[in-house]
DNA sequence: CAGATTTGTCACCGGTCAGTGACAACTGGG
DNA sequence: CCCAGTTGTCACTGACCGGTGACAAATCTG
């Protein structure tokens, strides 16, 4: 046979746009999960898909239409995750719904690595980049509050955006620092247990908050 | 006049080993506060202060050495911050010790960038190097908490270590995302009405958990 | 004064980064 | 079959990084 400069059999790596494209979306995921934002970069991302950064730039124009593809992604996969935590019966009193809330947060942010990372990203350093990841994210998770909420409000006399911001951000901090520490002020982060009683004081701050009792009116 | 070289009237960048070395200390500070720990390198560092970055491996080592040297820094600093804190009568019971404490965290942390910018690094990415700063900061912590907190206890029931870890780091993320963002979760943070209003929540959030009352025994 | 030491500066090395232009290899339509 | 367009690769630039060796300038010590 003549000599075939390569490729002898090309059917496996086919040239295929879309194809290529998605490996890189996939590959930018994997950077940023497990390498952390500072190895999301053009380079790190054509290395670990397998090809050339120009393709980045020629499919995507750059980390920023990358970003908002990986944002498209991150959006459905989102609502996947979020479905469980609906179809339950709705909840009764205000103090439920958000305990419900906190909870499927805490376990959702907590097997979710890629999400941890844009989470310490959007804190540590803002950029219009991250941002882009951040959006899709947002709208769709204050979608999904809308549309469990019911028709429930807070107890009067409670601060409820205040105490549920404080609540979340506390739940994200701690998810993140479990993932880089393993502990948080002396409080160990690692296996279920942990988990479990963390999740019983989340409980029990959100109850003594808004009251176990159903609200009136 | 002859031609001299350079620095005609050295009087003023006269060469001071210490003194050189305390403006390595401070530009690094300011450097991490202002910029963040992305830029907190040699360059940067030798930068700002105005003088080669050889001087920093001279004097300090390297990077690492200049962190123990902050850190040794800000632990003089934390306790100056914390001393205002304890001069008040003790606090009666648990609950009011835990307000006062996050509270006082609260306003330390709001008002003091480079802990801020320290806090966020290590939950984006751990690294010896930045190991090297939180130990002494933690440290001087957990003494002051020590000596304030005097005999009293959490109620029975209340899983204080937990509840209270949830609490710090609400009040952390919500700091560094005012600092970065201005806001998190819809809630404003950027006045201090915002944050008068943030700090009523953290007080209703720690009575209702550890109640108003005092502890028995 | 003379020589050694300290203090500070500069130039350079290898490496990684983002971004770009040129080119090779493959594919499909005429 | 041939040619145009697509897909992918490679080499290169310029910038910045951490780190180091060589050297100039000031200071101290005898």
């Amino acid at each position: 046979m003549p000599k075939r400069p390569s490729t002898p059999d090309t059917a496996l790596r086919s040239r295929d746009r879309d194809a290529t494209a998605r490996a890189i979306v996939l590959a930018a995921k994997q950077v940023l999960a497990e390498d952390g934002f500072q190895s999301f970069g053009v380079n790190a991302i054509a290395r670990r898909a397998g090809c050339d950064k120009q393709l980045i730039y020629r499919y995507f124009g750059g980390l920023e239409g990358l970003a908002d593809a990986i944002g498209a992604d991150l959006a459905a996969e989102l609502a996947d995750e979020l479905a469980p935590f609906s179809v339950e019966p709705p909840p009764a009193t205000y103090g439920q719904w958000m305990e419900r809330l906190a909870l499927g947060l805490l376990e959702l942010l907590r097997r979710n690595r890629l999400m941890q990372q844009i989470n310490a990203w959007e804190s540590a350093m803002p950029s219009p980049l991250v941002g882009r990841l951040v959006e899709s994210r947002s709208v769709r998770l204050a979608q999904w509050m809308n549309e469990t909420r019911g028709g429930l409000t807070a107890p009067e006399g409670a601060d409820a955006p205040a105490v549920n911001a404080l609540l979340i951000a506390g739940i994200q901090q701690l998810v993140i620092a479990a993932s880089a520490n393993g502990q948080f002020a002396g409080l160990s982060l690692r296996d279920d247990e942990d988990w479990l009683r963390l999740k019983a004081a989340v409980s029990a701050v959100i109850r003594a908050t808004y009251g176990a009792q159903p609200q009136r009116s």
